[in-house]
DNA sequence: GTTCCAATTGGAT
DNA sequence: GATCCAATTGGAA
């Protein structure tokens, strides 16, 4: 893991030397989002997402599928990231915007979400502020981009903006959420020096 | 014309009391951008546009139509906003926002989409600012979002985005144009202070 | 508690 | 010269 994409729930395309793992394929169902009309997408799809699902299923994620005979992912795109079926099925696949948001948050934890934007760079309109936030995971939300783009006949630059304005939601809430815990620890403290004050 | 919108080309619903213009109908085709299979829309859109043109070969367009047998005019959606068809016919139906930008060079003029926006509001990032903008005419965006929208197939925001971006971007062009005025004003100045040293 | 709206910005294309 | 990119904002929905 490398670039503060501290995912909770997905993985993405894998190194080529993947320690050679006994993954037991028959556990695993890979459904795949993909056009099966067009052959090199779909190939490629095909071999990035069963390399992704072995990674998934290695030692890290071991916790995630031990017991359970059967554990369904689906990949997102030619970069094979990959997703648990559930979270998929429980979104509604009619709002682009929706889906892109609702895929977010099951590829990258909220924190993530937060400190990151799509493209890292300063915002134009406020270049003299030091800018503290990074890319997000870029293999990772070229995935998003294309299945949302594929499957729900949307454009990219749709998908860049739902992403875009996700961030920034994200990034709104965690400095309420932050200011909120400032001001509990403030109040703690003023109630500590009332109590030093009566003794 | 009321909104600050002085419309180089185009024409939007007219008063219920058109004055009763004597105007010759046979030397007007209004094409009509409108689904024929939502009777609705297309029967509201059909009263509209005929009473558009009516306005639109009125008195005050006399000279765009005088001479000629025949001026076609395009309706953009129920509210009647009528756009010279050779206009139309000069995009390229391919682009939502390339759609979206020529439209509204059609019937605004650079000066009113520059001092204009969308919506009117001031910019939440800057709301210390003053703010000079006042909103486009309403029913005439309304109608080139519902002919973007119903023939290009795409979102409503889309168009709303473009019609944004193409406000700012005339905003800009037009700052810029101001600058190099107010520069070669100065530099006119500056010469002329030269001359009556050299004497 | 989240998502949406859209105005503004400078640089890239 | 014109268009596109996308980060940030506060309040509305």
């Amino acid at each position: 893991m490398s670039n503060g994409d501290s995912n909770p729930s997905s993985s993405t395309i894998p190194k080529e030397d993947a320690e050679g793992l006994p993954t037991d394929f028959s556990k695993c169902a890979v459904l795949m989002l993909a056009d099966p009309h067009d052959p090199e997408i779909h190939s490629n799809l095909e071999l990035a997402a069963m390399n992704a699902a072995k990674e998934y299923l290695g030692e890290e994620n071991e916790s995630k599928w031990k017991g359970t005979d059967r554990i369904e992912l689906i990949s997102l795109g030619p970069n094979g990231t990959v997703v648990p079926a559930a979270e998929i099925f429980a979104i509604d696949w009619n709002l682009p915007t929706q889906v892109t948001r609702k895929l977010l948050h099951a590829m990258f934890d909220r924190e993530t979400l937060a400190t990151h934007t799509l493209s890292g760079k300063a915002s134009p309109a406020f270049q003299h502020r030091p800018n503290e936030k990074a890319a997000l995971d870029q293999p990772k939300v070229a995935d998003v981009i294309h299945a949302v783009h594929k499957f729900m006949g949307c454009s990219e630059r749709d998908v860049r903006g739902a992403i875009t304005t996700k961030c920034a939601d994200e990034s709104k809430m965690r400095r309420k959420r932050l200011k909120r815990l400032r001001e509990a620890e403030e109040e703690e403290e003023r109630q500590e020096r009332e109590k030093q004050m009566a003794t």
